[in-house]
DNA sequence: CCTACATTTGCCAGATAATGTCAAGACAAA
DNA sequence: TTTGTCTTGACATTATCTGGCAAATGTAGG
């Protein structure tokens, strides 16, 4: 698996020092579960990316941009095409953002 | 929303002037599941996409790289950074497949 | 207008997947 | 061994997804 945020997540803990607990009950939730979003067996929801993002001082935009980077990334990466899709997804985006205007 | 994936499955339907109806029983659903997949309000399965490919006589491959797409575009569409998520993960996808090897 | 057929929508039930907790195990440092 | 941290597995609770049914709407032809 990929796991980028989980990774990331533990890089900016081990800087500063602070246990996983001390997160977890930051975030309200038990230890293990915090565990599991650092492993990437369980997937952060929004707001607790947002502050997580405050704890470590770190802008929530890398943060969330890692945490959707996940996401995608499971989707694509059991097809086979998944790079094209990517390509794909890409040019709507533009279109979309074009008639918006 | 997006749904190019139902765009290009009505455009096929179309082509072919078949009734919605006929898919359905084809797939063995109700004609009002196929009309939502059609327009996008619920995700055909993996394996019926498969099968649409068949009796639409396209390549499987180009209706999963539109059903994928649809999918990844509704995790970034909310975010701020779409493009860039899209950069990382498909950073991510190289250095995986390098790793692979 | 009326009929016949196709498509769409709203609401509900069942299936499936995700999220969190608890308890226990593993690991490391002292 | 003890203490504190981290990890794992099994389970309960929720939330989300998928499909069906019934009713509504749309579209032609007569």
């Amino acid at each position: 698996m990929s796991n980028i945020f989980g990774n990331r997540l533990k890089e900016l803990r081990d800087a500063k020092q602070i246990p996983q607990r001390q997160l977890a009950s930051f975030l309200e939730i038990d230890t293990a579960t915090y565990c599991k979003i650092e492993k990437g067996d369980r997937r952060a929801k929004r707001e607790q990316v947002i502050k997580l993002a405050g704890v470590l001082k770190t802008k929530p935009k890398e943060l969330l941009m890692l945490w959707s980077a996940d996401k995608v990334y499971d989707i694509i990466a059991e097809e086979a095409e998944a790079v094209q899709i990517l390509n794909v997804v890409a040019e709507n985006i533009v279109i979309y953002k074009k008639e918006k205007r």
